[in-house]
DNA sequence: AAGTCACTCAACCGCAGGACG
DNA sequence: GCGTCCTGCGGTTGAGTGACT
């Protein structure tokens, strides 16, 4: 049985508000103040859901809110945040001051996105496009250097995204590490090295570092935020990197599951930032994927991974306690 | 000028979790 | 412990609008 509708549905207004209702609102609110939602409409005489008047306020009435555009400093924001702790756009909203999960999330999927993917950024993991292509690759079975792709990923990255222009790109060429490495140098903080550089998207040339707060300071080695990759070595051009080994040197897996460990200095090194996003990348990867983590060798069930990642939640708080102030996860 | 397409963003939907009786 | 209500959240939709042909 399901719970009964908040409001009936069929005798309230829907869409877009007028400047009267919005009055209406901005009227009580003045007066009563916030709270109780669903007695709101009754109260203010609106034929309005109160779900709905809620959402008006909180996205559009308050008057804390800013209606300008977003600055760059903004953006870099949203981005960093995004690609620590994914798509939690209220915890992303809270880093920005008059600005609603609405907002983010719109200017996230209308702008941000956008944007990323013409730097050649897959904007759901946040690494080269190319990195992504050579996992899917491997996913898929297609592993050799000119495979065509004949099957079309399931997951919400790049290669789905509404923006299949870049699928089609990457399925009638064959990406070159080259390619990417021309279109986005930003990400290639070694232009020098022949060696293929898989640091993620980092405004390396942007001298305020905004999260120095959250992922920076979490950071027991670095000052930037850039992320090293676990078991980088096995990503440079022409060696089968495989998204298997990825998991498998996940500092969040038990290491005594791991069939090859990567070294201390990549657990030393994890940030808050990798954490969380390898958090998202396995979820992302079995549930989008359907891959079974037991499936790639290791040993441990769902309950003891659930565990697993408590406990490195446990310990990450324990060292670095700034996080609980920065997000709310 | 008219039609089509792409984009933006306000609003909706359904689910989850917390508070409370 | 259970059911109900309220609120918060993230994903999705669709009306409005401007750009393009």
């Amino acid at each position: 049985m399901g719970r009964p509708p908040c409001c009936d549905k069929s005798n309230v207004k829907k869409g877009l508000w007028t400047e009267e209702e919005d009055a209406k609102i901005l009227a009580y609110v003045a007066i009563h103040g916030v709270g109780n939602w669903s007695l709101i409409p009754k109260k203010a005489g609106l034929n309005r859901c109160g779900k709905s008047c809620r959402l008006r306020w909180t996205n559009y009435l308050r008057p804390d809110l800013k209606h300008d555009s977003f600055s760059p400093q903004e953006e870099e924001l949203i981005i960093q945040c995004h690609r620590a702790i994914g798509s939690r756009w209220s915890s992303i909203a809270r880093k920005l001051p008059g600005r609603t999960d609405n907002d983010v999330k719109n200017h996230w999927n209308t702008k941000l996105k956008k944007k990323l993917m013409k730097m050649g950024i897959d904007p759901v993991t946040h690494k080269p496009v190319s990195q992504v292509v050579l996992e899917f690759r491997n996913i898929s079975g297609h592993g050799h250097e000119n495979a065509s792709f004949k099957t079309e990923p399931s997951n919400n990255s790049i290669l789905t995204q509404s923006n299949s222009s870049a699928w089609e790109t990457m399925r009638n060429t064959t990406m070159s590490h080259e390619t990417y490495y021309n279109n986005s140098p930003m990400i290639f903080t070694n232009p020098a090295s022949s060696e293929f550089q898989t640091t993620p998207f980092h405004f390396s040339n942007h001298s305020n570092h905004l999260l120095n707060g959250t992922t920076s300071s979490c950071s027991s080695s670095s000052s930037s935020a850039s992320i090293t990759q676990p078991n980088q070595g096995a990503q440079t051009p022409g060696t089968n990197f495989c998204w298997n080994d990825y998991l498998l040197s996940d500092p969040v897996l038990p290491q005594n599951s791991q069939t090859q460990v990567v070294g201390s200095s990549a657990t030393s090194n994890l940030t808050f930032a990798q954490n969380e996003h390898h958090i998202n990348s396995l979820a992302e990867c079995s549930s989008h994927n359907n891959i079974d983590t037991n499936a790639s060798g290791t040993s441990h069930s769902a309950s003891s991974f659930v565990d697993e990642i408590l406990d490195k939640d446990q310990e990450m708080l324990s060292q670095f306690p700034q996080l609980l102030n920065d997000f709310d996860y």
